[in-house]
DNA sequence: TATGAATGAGGATTCATTCAT
DNA sequence: AATGAATGAATCCTCATTCAT
């Protein structure tokens, strides 16, 4: 059975079984061996391909922190104005691809292990200070140069806390929701 | 050694050597012999005062709560004015004592597990019900009423996404950085 | 709370929660804890009336024996005749009070750990004695010398035989229907 | 280490190891991690094999009625008449083999456990079940129509009567022994 | 006499990892 | 390239026992 060039696939398999089994029986039962048996393949391939169950769970969110980052910038680049370039952030955070209930609960439970992994801790923090930069950058045009920490802050917070309130399982936030309320207060808080 | 009485003291050490524990070493790493030697205490009290380690971890969470709620509604007895009493929830939320490490780890680490505990999940229900109820309330006299769910919701999500920041151990965010972002941040959002 | 002369009943109560423990839970899982708490006392009190566990295994095997014994020589001492005196050991065990459900099971639990505990092997051979020795002298009369032996064996096996199935959850044997496998047999094997 | 097709080996090698270390060390010593080592194997292959504990305990009965099962069968095979398929199912049950120490051990533990584990109890009803079909078969052309279920349930009490005298460790019961008490009873029991 | 707090050893089980095939 | 057999450490839990009160 083995092929030539089978890497990527097999990478990907891995990962997304990483990402549905995290999704369906919590991050304490996601285990390489049920891992491995959803993605259709043997427990002793882990190791093949990501030395160990650590460097499975690191290119989970490394994968995870890709795709948002794509979708961020696809979009960024596309925006005419400040306004727009803000919007496109927001926009990518919640687009229904992205913000759909697997990659929620794993990108959370993934965060939450970023104390006990430094590798993870690695991964998460780039994805950290490129999320800060980039609303810095968009938010820069539109307040007032001393505004401009507090209000990326205070937007990256509200980015954090509505996908930690849409990784509860019972969680009423969906999509729309949370666009609303960025709608709601985002042209308040800018200047005029 | 045994004497009568012990309970709360015993299930208040416990609750403590978790909550050190879990900011110490991680939540992975927080056994039920990590712990219970912390607390210089053996294996097997865990159960004679929690029945097992959900009942300690959930038990926890509950400690956790109360501590915020006690807090926050002190502090909103204080209160004179509905904007008072809005500040009056973020500051308990961001006052040093509970905005601590340990607390705020413990507090991560155990919205984490909510998805794979059912009786972490309920506590944690309350716990975001009464935030989300506190918030409309005080939101409610200040704002138009249309906007009271999203401003409370960006609120709420704001909270959350700080104390998620914080709880990340290169974190830069500290207490008065995170009242600092409310205060730039709230009075745009209220109606005058 | 603690009066004078309590040692009998308490020495009693805790024999029959072990024996109803052992009959509704399994041996497996009559814990000192379980079978104290349903006898209304504390787990320490075991320790104090039989020095430990298997003391009170012992006690209670004893007296599953001692019941059953003192039945069979009040049946025997009525009887008249020697075929009266071989169906008095017969009745005896069979008899609804000594046959029923918990203590069949209790008996049959404590024989399956007579490997384990001497004293509890001690114990079981003196009912084994007994009972042999009271078959053989009933049956002597009423065979020919060379087969007091394998008869009276053969009435011992049939007894412990139907002990053993009755022990059984789903058994559909019941006092009734093993008189009349003895009814049916018993008059054959003996000489006339 | 690692082979292929290790598995019916390694299957046959841990019932072996429980049947042994059941026999020697009393079921409640018998515990994974000393049959897994009696095996010369590690305590997570059960697990693997077996899935738990029960698992590998319903495989030890399930094997040692298979055993007694297909001597049974072979012996009734070869006979000619209704009185030697009787003495067939005796003396598979006392065949040296099936009636060494060990097995018997095994066997009468395991049947101790039936009220506790609920898969053991289906396994140990379907070996009762096919005793009590052949005895009432091979009685049937022997004994008046009224006297087949008497006679069939007094030979199978005496089968599991002297099956369990045979498992105390101080008994004097051997193969022939056992069979001689059937010598001396039988022919009176049937019908001439 | 009786309690129940506390211990710590031992049990079953799960798991990441290794390695011969 | 891929498997899956096998390991053994680690975890949670149960339990008999001890002991101050």
């Amino acid at each position: 059975m083995p092929r030539l060039g089978m890497a990527p696939l097999r990478r990907t398999q891995l990962i997304d079984a990483t990402i549905q089994c995290i999704h369906e029986e919590g991050v304490g039962r996601a285990s390489v061996q049920r891992i491995s048996r959803r993605a259709g393949l043997s427990p002793g391939i882990v190791a093949h391909y990501f030395d160990d169950k650590e460097g499975l769970l690191v290119a989970t969110l490394r994968r995870l922190n890709k795709r948002l980052s794509d979708e961020t910038i696809r979009r960024m680049h596309q925006a005419k104005t400040p306004r727009d370039r803000l919007w496109a952030i927001i926009d990518a955070h919640f687009e229904p691809v992205h913000f759909a209930p697997d990659t929620v609960d794993a990108w959370f439970a993934l965060w939450g292990k970023v104390r006990e992994i430094p590798e993870l801790q690695r991964v998460h923090r780039v994805y950290e200070a490129r999320l800060r930069s980039n609303l810095r950058h968009s938010v820069r045009p539109l307040v007032a140069a001393e505004r401009v920490l507090p209000v990326a802050d205070a937007l990256g917070a509200m980015i954090d806390g509505l996908w930690a309130k849409a990784a509860q399982p019972t969680t009423e936030i969906d999509a729309d929701a949370a666009r609303a309320v960025f709608a709601d207060v985002l042209d308040r808080v800018l200047d005029h």
